[in-house]
RNA sequence: GCGGACGUGGCGAAAUCGGUAGACGCAGCGGACUUAAAAUCCGCCUUCCCCUGGAAAUGCGGGUUCAAGUCCCGCCGUCCGCACCA
């Protein structure tokens, strides 16, 4: 055996090998037991960064592992090959999208390559390819018949600089999620998916997701934000044009006798039917519109209302007028736009009440506080009503059920159920997405694409040199016949939201006909997706939208399962200390040195600044580019440094230091492979105890994805085979940890395999090797430590044999030195004894 | 503001059910080998003290318990998500 492991040689021969033997291909028709193991598939932007090896490595330390205790193991990998950014390198760079996105694949191919990952190949596929698109589309055409598309005009959040349409989802604090800019209301006619006829169902579903974290079902949760109350109508006093009554939603019915006012938003059509006419009102809804979304202002804002002087007539008294407003808190998006104000027990509607002079009276009061006025704060606790006429003396539950029977009875409102969540636009006008196969005919409306003419594909001959869709003044494209009564009419130019691609991908990755998007029966010999794991940024994105697509696709009947992923890991970034010039530049990893405890410039010896550990970023150039790092320490130390010390769902900081601890452990087993000896005779308990105790702890770790307890435990599992004489046992221990390792470090793995050879037992790959037996005789110790607490406090331990009798335990822990003078004569008052692990005394 | 997570040595972290806090790794220190260096190996490595032992210590302050990093109450801090949601 060579004395150093030769990465740079060894691992591209291995990865031939898998190759060739065509060793990760999953079979489709195999018995075992079947397991999908999925990592959020990349963009393809050019580079693999470290935040993809430490993805990908997780998941390929899982695949391999399932891989080893008999499962037929499903881990594909693809490109989400659309987006804008081709489409700006397209305007940068003059070439084409598809050039620029194809070329980026290979390369990033060829990087993911030199990692090792036990990836299917074969079922690779890139989202920006006919071969996907048109089966899209024909997804697409089937959510239309299917009443789960429709076309709708409305305001939609427009992205000035990427000059598209973006969903509620892509807007982040009134930006565009990828251009940061400012997002403009705009009228458009728009495609929608109708996602808000699965939100009860998306919202319960949650439920049954015990393998995702808390976290994200959390977020998911509020996002689709259910609100359950009654939507009911006032009557105008006095008719305004055609409008004699106002809708508005309340989560409080049981409160309707402490209102005090009514308020609309300043887009709410009474609002724009009067500022037509009152150049006062305009001016303050105009206000009203630019104040922004954003955090800060909305939390600084003050509650302002303008009085419209009609007033609403209280649905409970004929007699009782509520003055009308204008508020700059009620969002016409929300509810109905409406809403009526209880001072006593909503904030903003306190606030808004003491500014204009509203009353406030309570109308619920937990007991003892009836009469006690309305302080500065709103209550919103339970209690008993009070006030309120022939509600008086029921709970808040009670009161609601109560208003909403009445106004059901009375035919004035009804008990409804309010979403945050908005239907999905999938509309963008862009080049680069999936055509939306739609024709717009004059006489027959929007017709769908017939599903022979499939797939819609994308014309290559477009420019970019003008801004807008290239799609839209692409000469020819757009002309043709309609499919229902032949006459000239014209093909949609929108394109189909990125996110709707990856809404689907892992389903096609199990099946891939030609003729078809995929065939229900394979599709449900993999999925649903077993363990995916990615990034938390798609928390809400990515996986509600995925979710709404299999309910979709179940909804018509094409599958028989609802939630796309059983088990969800979202694993943490890897992070880098920063680097700061004396002038205030960022400087990168390559140009500091250390020196002593300080770091320096290394071109101009200048003392440089540690800054925090952050995100990498190019920003603050602290970033590492894997291919610099497996050049110099092969693919193997990469891997193991990314599941080393950090759990896995932490930031991980990389430092130099980490990669050589990681270089020099897979240089120390190396070693330790290479003094295997098949002739060694001889047992060592000591040492077989610890190596089943091992294998059982390690492939628990790996099972929970705890990568950093899985490594912790072979490394101490390596120091107590160095440190063991040698012995049958020892190498028996040397051959398993081989085994072991073969998920984290396959390359080091299969070459130690290869060189111990058949003497040792090792034949044929590791990579098609069974992870080793545990003997349950050999997790258990004969000895256990005890340890001897006086006062709870520790003076000694004990060795004794496992099992020892409770009142043998006490005799020698009493007789322990260090035991026996801490009590110095006294007799303990009581003694607790819990058996194999300590005995307490109290004096 | 609402919701959530987290807080343990110089650093990344372990401690699975309330039962020996700091496993394992990094950095550091001392030593061996070497002409020298690298590599490797051995040892030390929470703090303090009257050092064959003892005291304190898991963000801070209380509590429950024979026993608390772990459970309960109240603070402080950091990070994340949402945000005028009726």
């Amino acid at each position: 055996m060579q004395r150093r492991f030769n990465p740079l040689e060894a691992d591209a021969r291995w990865q031939q090998v898998w190759d060739e033997k065509q060793s990760f291909r999953a079979s489709d028709t195999s018995d075992k037991p079947r397991s999908y193991v999925l990592e959020m598939f990349p963009y393809p932007s050019g580079r693999i960064h470290i935040g993809h090896v430490r993805n990908y490595s997780m998941g390929d330390v899982l695949a391999r592992f399932r891989r080893m205790t008999g499962h037929e193991v499903l881990h594909p990998m693809g490109w989400d090959a659309f987006g804008m950014p081709a489409e700006n390198a397209a305007m940068e760079k003059k070439v084409h999208p598809g050039d620029w996105t194809r070329a980026n694949i290979a390369s990033m191919r060829a990087q993911l390559k030199k990692l090792g990952f036990a990836l299917d190949w074969s079922r690779e596929l890139a989202t920006c390819e006919p071969d996907y698109y048109g089966h899209e589309q024909a997804l697409f055409l089937d959510m239309l018949d299917a009443g789960l598309v429709y076309r709708k005009e409305s305001a939609v959040n427009w992205d000035p600089v990427d000059m598209t349409v973006l969903a509620n989802e892509q807007v982040i604090d009134g930006k565009g999620w990828r251009s940061g800019a400012p997002v403009e209301k705009r009228k458009l006619s728009q495609w929608f998916l109708k996602i808000t006829q699965f939100a009860d169902d998306l919202v319960e579903g949650l439920k049954s997701l015990d393998q995702w974290p808390d976290k994200v079902k959390l977020m998911q949760e509020n996002w689709i934000g259910k609100s359950v109350g009654l939507q009911f109508s006032f009557a105008l006093d006095a008719p305004l044009g055609g409008i004699d009554r106002l809708e508005v939603f309340s989560t409080r019915p049981d409160t309707i006798f402490g209102a005090s006012f009514a308020a609309i938003a300043a887009d709410h059509p009474i609002a724009l039917a009067l500022a037509a006419e009152d150049s006062e009102l305009a001016a303050f809804a105009e206000e009203c519109r630019r104040t922004g979304t954003a955090a800060a202002e909305v939390e600084t804002q003050e509650k302002k209302g303008y009085d419209t002087g009609l007033s609403v007539v209280h649905p409970f008294d004929p007699d009782w007028k509520l003055p009308l407003f204008v508020a700059n808190f009620v969002l016409m998006d929300y509810g109905t736009g409406a809403v009526m104000g209880v001072p006593a027990h909503d904030q903003r509607d306190l606030d808004f009440a003491r500014k204009y002079m509203l009353p406030a009276e309570r109308v619920v009061a937990p007991p003892g506080e009836e009469d006690q006025p309305v302080q500065a704060e709103a209550y919103t606790g339970p209690g008993r009503l009070v006030n309120s006429r022939f509600l008086d003396g029921m709970s808040v539950e009670a009161a609601k059920a109560e208003v909403i029977a009445r106004a059901e009875a009375e035919g004035w409102g009804s008990g409804t159920t309010v979403w945050r969540l908005r239907d999905w636009g999938v509309s963008r006008q862009r080049y680069w997405g999936t055509p939306i196969p739609v024709i717009h005919c004059e006489g027959c409306g929007p017709v769908g694409v017939p599903k022979e003419q499939l797939p819609v594909t994308l014309p290559e001959d477009v420019g970019f040199d003008i801004p807008g869709n290239p799609l839209d003044r692409h000469p020819s494209w757009k002309h043709v016949d309609c499919p229902t009564c032949g006459k000239a009419a014209l093909r949609e130019t929108d394109t189909l939201d990125t996110f709707a691609d990856s809404s689907w991908y892992f389903i096609r990755f199990a099946s891939q006909p030609k003729d078809r998007p995929f065939d229900r029966e394979t599709v449900e010999k993999w999925l649903p997706v077993g363990q995916y794991i990615g990034g938390v940024e798609h928390a809400i994105l990515h996986l509600l939208y995925a979710r709404f697509w299999t309910r979709a696709l179940r909804h018509m009947g094409q599958i028989g399962f609802a939630e796309p992923f059983t088990g969800l890991f979202t694993q943490g970034m890897v992070t880098h200390e920063t680097y700061k010039a004396g002038d205030g530049s960022w400087l990168s990893p390559q140009e500091v040195r250390k020196s002593g405890d300080d770091y320096v410039h290394i071109e101009s010896g200048q003392p440089i600044t540690v800054g925090r550990v952050e995100k990498m970023s190019k920003s603050k150039k602290n970033v590492v580019d894997p291919d610099d790092i497996i050049a110099q320490y092969g693919a193997d130390a990469v891997r193991w440094f990314m599941l080393s010390d950090s759990p896995p769902e932490r930031d991980l900081p990389w430092t130099e230091a980490g990669i050589e601890g990681s270089w020099r452990f897979v240089n120390r087993l190396w070693r330790l492979f290479g003094q295997v000896d098949p002739a060694a005779t001889g047992d060592d308990k000591a040492l077989d105890r610890k190596l089943h105790q091992t294998i059982d702890g390690v492939a628990r770790d790996i099972e929970a994805l705890s990568f950093n307890k899985a490594v912790a435990k072979i490394y101490e599992l390596t120091n107590a085979v160095e440190k063991a004489a040698p012995s049958a046992s020892r190498s028996a221990a040397i051959r398993a940890l081989a085994l072991l390792v073969a998920p984290m470090t396959p390359h080091l793995a299969e070459e130690a395999w290869a060189e111990m050879g058949a003497a040792n037992g090792c034949t044929g790959l590791i990579a098609d090797a069974a992870w080793p037996a545990v003997d349950p005789a050999l997790l258990v110790e004969d000895e256990v430590t005890v340890a001897c607490q006086v006062m709870g406090k520790l003076r000694d331990t004990i060795i004794v044999p496992k099992g020892t009798p409770k009142e043998e335990l006490e005799r020698l822990v009493l007789a322990a030195p260090n035991v026996a003078r801490t009590l110095d004569g006294a007799t303990p008052k009581k003694v607790i004894v819990v058996p194999d692990r300590l005995v307490n005394l109290v004096i």
